[in-house]
DNA sequence: GAAACTTAGGCAATCGGTTTCCAGCAGGCT
DNA sequence: AGCCTGCTGGAAACCGATTGCCTAAGTTTC
């Protein structure tokens, strides 16, 4: 077994196994043509002083490193987690290492963290983070492959993996029409916000296409709770009736539902509520657990590893590429008893 | 600036400023003697062709290769990130990396990073993780310095760094304590949880110091929002009265927040309540803003990581560190208008 | 004017593996 | 018996950078 001290090399392998080096990288790799007892003469050798080969030795002369850099531009939030298990699993199964680097908006860091990377001849980078917005290329004319997850480059000939939030949006607003919704309103995040505005967008087409429109116009806000609860008494305020409420985010409608409670509304008898971002901490805490949708981040971070990997053997897949969202459905959109859901 | 395609090699940069390759490193690395024109002309050649050493053949000769590897053994979590950040903080600003390893409590998956880690020849190697328990170190005699953070080895000779619950929970009752409060009830996760024994102990404990006692003997259940409102049951059915719940964690204390309210108990006026944890997205969103313990978990991290520097730099601390927690105060805790604090 | 000394910079070994080329030896064939 | 072939395994170049040693100048000194 390994003992601590120098780790042993190859030659120390080769001494061992009174072979020359060159005869035990044969042996240990499986090339060149040895009689299967000097082969398991070296193995032994190996095993027995628990010989791993230098990965920088190897980097060296192969030109590759199995390496490869995630750089997440906000601070590494709730967002960059899921995507960052994602790729570190598409990755390890690919063999690679990733080197973790925490830009936080700041671009000095995230300079800096790129010049590091190339230094380490990374054989790719993902850049992930937040997203508001496409954010400018993390530098022109890099030597390696970078692909996007989650944010997006500016850039639309770069690869970028990104949730199909339209999609996401639409498949809320067709299973609450699914479960006989029709006076469906919109509480989201603020309005200078990519997401809220494209999400917003998109549930409104999906219910024009149904000759339908909000309830009541869009309320852009906060991705908070305590924006949820406010926009309860100003639904309230509108004199409207609604039997749905879809939310911007997860968080928005455990404030909704709070709020609906308070005034003695229930949900989903009375109405309807679809989250965003099946954050499992807030749906799945909400009362009654709530319907969300799900940009499978964790897809994202895998799509995007194996995109990266593709790229890196010369097979890029330049452009936007779109994930799909899922709904999961749970209690907070429930039919009501006596409410049959469309067939 | 840096071109796509081969990076440049210091031989590019010699060629280029018509030196050797031994001059043009130490040119670079202002080692040698050299006039200092040529110095200049090597320094511009290697700006005109965006040259960055390679690490690995640094890492080569030099045997170190400044980088570490983090080993999170279970899945990448709410409480490993803050430790995961502020260890890549400190370990940045010694100009190392970070390799990211998801073990996911699989041991298979421990021992297959552990050796991918070693081939790397990582400098160190920081294991963290969600604690329940002091786990087994992770393989016997490494070849490199090994440091747990959060988590901690079963083995005291181990460094580890964790958060003093004991302290921390001590805060909490001296903080209602000093607000006036005397019922004190305490409500946490499952008995079997080491960290909900040991809260719940230490903050008897603290009781006892001033010749109380928990006004309802401790309630143990689970880390949820559910257990925080069934708690509320049977604290009322108990028919003790109670000024105040010192809660396990954030999230139980938003769930007896919850159950206060519902049955028209105020916070803080009737029951002052403290979390553990200061997860703000729990203890913000609480009504009111919940006091909570917070471990500085980015506080252990950092530690972590100077521990393992310095291991590195051949000056271990072998042991057992625990680092402090401080208390966040906000309004569930205020004192009640007619109540003066204790002096 | 020559010996001693300083200085600038080249040469080559080194780190740990991989890979190519080649030599030696054994066996088969004519 | 001699030649050819095939199988083994060794020697050495190479990857990119660092560093110690050494030499060829130029400078100082007697």
């Amino acid at each position: 077994m390994a003992k601590p001290g120098r780790p042993s090399t190859i030659s120390d392998v080769a001494a061992l196994a009174s072979v020359s080096v060159g005869t035990a990288s044969k042996a240990l790799n499986g090339s060149g043509s040895l009689r299967p007892e000097t082969r398991q003469r070296v193995m032994d050798a190996a095993a027995r002083l628990g010989f791993r080969p230098n990965a920088a030795a190897r980097a060296l002369n192969e030109g590759r490193t199995y390496t490869v850099g995630m750089i997440t531009t906000d601070s590494i939030g709730r967002f960059s987690i899921p995507i960052l298990i994602g790729a570190e699993d598409a990755l390890g199964a690919g063999r690679m290492s990733v080197f973790l680097c925490d830009a936080r908006d700041d671009p000095i860091r995230e300079e800096y963290y790129l010049r590091t990377l190339l230094g380490r001849r990374v054989d790719g980078i993902i850049v992930t983070g937040r997203r508001s917005q496409a954010r400018p290329p993390i530098a022109a004319d890099q030597p390696v492959p970078v692909v996007y997850a989650f944010i997006s480059s500016a850039d639309e000939r770069d690869c970028s993996v990104v949730p199909d939030e339209v999609g996401g949006a639409a498949k809320a607003v067709e299973h609450l029409l699914a479960v006989g919704r029709r006076r469906i309103a919109h509480v989201t995040g603020p309005e200078h916000h990519h997401s809220a505005q494209v999400r917003a967008a998109a549930a409104r087409a999906r219910l024009t296409d149904d000759g339908l429109d909000f309830a009541v116009p869009a309320l852009f806000g906060e991705w908070s709770e305590q924006w949820g609860r406010q926009a309860v008494s100003l639904l309230l305020a509108s004199g409207t009736a609604f039997d749905a409420v879809f939310c911007g985010s997860d968080q928005i409608a455990r404030g909704v539902a709070d709020g609906l409670h308070a005034v003695g509304m229930r949900v989903p008898d009375d109405v309807a509520l679809v989250g965003f971002d099946n954050w499992s901490v807030m749906a799945l805490a909400c009362r009654p657990p709530l319907t969300s949708v799900d940009m499978d981040l964790e897809g994202i971070g895998r799509v995007a590893a194996n995109l990266l990997l593709a790229a890196i053997n010369g097979e890029p897949a330049p452009g936007r590429h779109t994930h799909p969202c899922r709904l999961v459905v749970r209690e907070s959109t429930a039919a009501p008893p006596g409410l049959a859901p469309r067939p």
